[in-house]
RNA sequence: AUCCAGGUAGCCAAGUGGUAAGGCGAUGGUCUGCAAAACCAUUCAUCAUGAGUUCGAUUCUCAUCCUGGAUUCCA
């Protein structure tokens, strides 16, 4: 089996081969850190912690850099809105979006550079274009001379025809300092009362393409083996930073290039502009849906289409992840009652055909939503068990291999990063079982005495502990945790 | 207008040159004093439209229509 990936760089599916056998260099373009993030920040970043889950699964070393854009007009424009200064503005919501994050399991990029602390990167990097006869400065500014690259345009397949017919009567005000109007801007003076660094060129701070140059560049080498960032940043953001890049180095900047498809809203992107958009933390702490439950949202198709945003989806992913929870927390259960022990370290007791229909899926892009299906096999067979525990107090299947199925499922769930609340499962555990058998004996009486009312009363308030009782013919009654 | 991606059951969504995974929903059933939950079963697809290639296409080619993204900050 072998990874296959589709790449916007030549349009279709390849084979992936790393640079270095074993290792994956890998450079997400992170968030402009203005505001907090909403569900299509989530989509990008979820696609982007699985593929990385994934390679690692697949035994590779993975290093993975993400920025945080902290220079920008909109930080700017923010601050002063907020009476506040740029880096107040940054700080603050870079916490915010770790927040967000952290309670999607999305893992930690291994760095996180940002624009402020590149500074002398980004000036060298511009000095050797400027060396190299592709930019030159003008009044302050600097510009990247867009023609002097032959294959500008490569990434998202535009020819200068293209532009041209896009452009057409949009008048930028920088247009009087370009030589050209599709060049762009590396370097720009600094205005009144904004942040500025010293420069040959005079005062000023970088432009936006130029900082993931000087990142990459910085922190992984010339070459690196995946970049990747929204569909919408495919051009001019990407589109630029190869030109700057491999202009300067003479060296092919990423082999892979991988673009998440956008969240839509009424079959409209979802975007800050637009105003369209709901952010996670309001989504999450308005009980709206559940953290894993986003996650099997977003994962519930590949990470190339766009997906809808709505109400009803946030239903179904809802019911969809419970379905799976159920099966992924019956490990409490079968310790308890089938005696398994959960040391966390069973790589042999595996469902080696799941395995396989799982790398298969995943093999092919990511297909996470062909993946999701395996998982629902696997919870199929152990929520019928499940059921037959808590009916009858038996199961049908062998416990091993219903232990290879829950652990197989257990590790698979992992690596697309649905994990269960552990701590929440293990409180609900600690209740004292005499306790509850002691109440269910009450129970039992007043059914007898027909006083129905003192039963529910008692079922009741056990449920609002979490015990679940379900009656069985010939008067027993079993309980288990709520799932 | 130009470039890119896509149009699959009530909804979401995989996939294949030989008539199509999975999820959600719905319906019925098991169970029960009544429930709830869970489990079991079942239901619905001329795979956007037209043409072409082929023994055969939903899957390949072309055209058309529709939707989204990009061309301006954007995950």
């Amino acid at each position: 089996m072998s990874l296959t990936l589709y790449n916007t760089l030549t349009r279709q599916k390849s084979l992936f081969t790393p640079l270095e056998e074993n290792k994956v260099s890998i450079y997400c373009c992170g968030v402009t850190v203005y505001d907090y993030c909403h569900l299509g920040h989530a989509r990008s970043y979820i696609a982007w912690d699985t593929v990385r889950r994934y390679l690692e699964w697949r035994g590779y070393h993975v290093t993975y850099i993400q920025n945080f854009t902290d220079i920008d007009d909109k930080i700017l424009k923010r601050a002063r809105e907020e009476k506040s200064t740029m880096d107040a503005v940054s700080e603050k919501y870079i916490a915010a979006y770790l927040e967000d994050m952290d309670r999607l399991n999305i893992r930690r990029a291994d760095d996180y550079p940002r624009a402020t602390h590149t500074i002398d990167g980004i000036k060298r990097l511009i000095h050797e274009l400027e060396t190299k006869g592709v930019a030159y400065a003008s009044q302050g500014d600097v510009y990247y001379s867009v023609r002097s690259k032959s294959d500008y345009g490569k990434l998202s397949g535009r020819k200068f025809e293209d532009l041209e017919a896009g452009a057409s009567g949009r008048v930028d005000e920088e247009d009087s300092k370009k030589r050209d109007p599709f060049d762009f801007a590396l370097w720009k003076a600094a205005k009144a009362d904004e942040p500025f660094w010293e420069s040959s060129w005079g005062k000023g701070r970088p432009g936006w393409h130029i900082e993931c140059s000087a990142m990459v560049r910085d922190r992984l080498g010339d070459s690196i083996d995946i970049h990747c960032g929204g569909g919408d940043l495919t051009f001019p953001h990407h589109e630029n930073e190869i030109a700057q890049s491999e202009a300067a180095t003479g060296k092919q900047l990423a082999t892979y290039w991988l673009h998440n498809g956008m969240v839509n809203v009424g079959g409209v992107k979802m975007s800050k502009s637009l105003g369209n958009f709901t952010t996670i933390r309001d989504l999450l702490d308005k009980g709206k849906i559940e953290p894993m439950a986003m996650r099997f949202f977003v994962l519930g198709a590949q990470y190339r289409k766009p997906i809808d945003f709505t109400e009803e989806a946030m239903t179904a992913a809802t019911n969809g992840w419970h379905t799976l929870q159920d099966a992924l927390q019956f490990g409490a259960i079968g310790a308890a009652k089938l005696g398994w022990a959960l040391n966390g370290n069973d790589q042999d007791a595996l469902d080696r055909e799941a395995i396989e229909s799982f790398t298969s899926a995943m093999d092919d892009d990511f297909n996470t939503a062909s993946a999701l299906a395996v998982l629902f096999e696997l919870a199929k067979g152990i929520n019928r068990e499940a059921n037959q525990l808590r009916h009858q107090g038996t199961i049908d299947a062998d416990s091993q291999t219903l232990f290879k199925s829950w652990n197989t499922l257990k590790q698979l769930a992992a690596v697309l990063g649905l994990e269960t609340d552990d701590k929440a499962e293990a409180a609900a555990l600690s209740l004292n079982p005499e306790a509850i058998e002691d109440l269910i004996a009450q129970r039992s009486s007043a059914k007898a005495a027909k006083d129905f009312a003192k039963a529910d009363q008692i079922r009741k308030d056990l449920k609002e502990q979490g015990i679940v009782l379900v009656d069985q013919p010939g008067g027993t009654t079993l309980w288990h945790h709520e799932s």
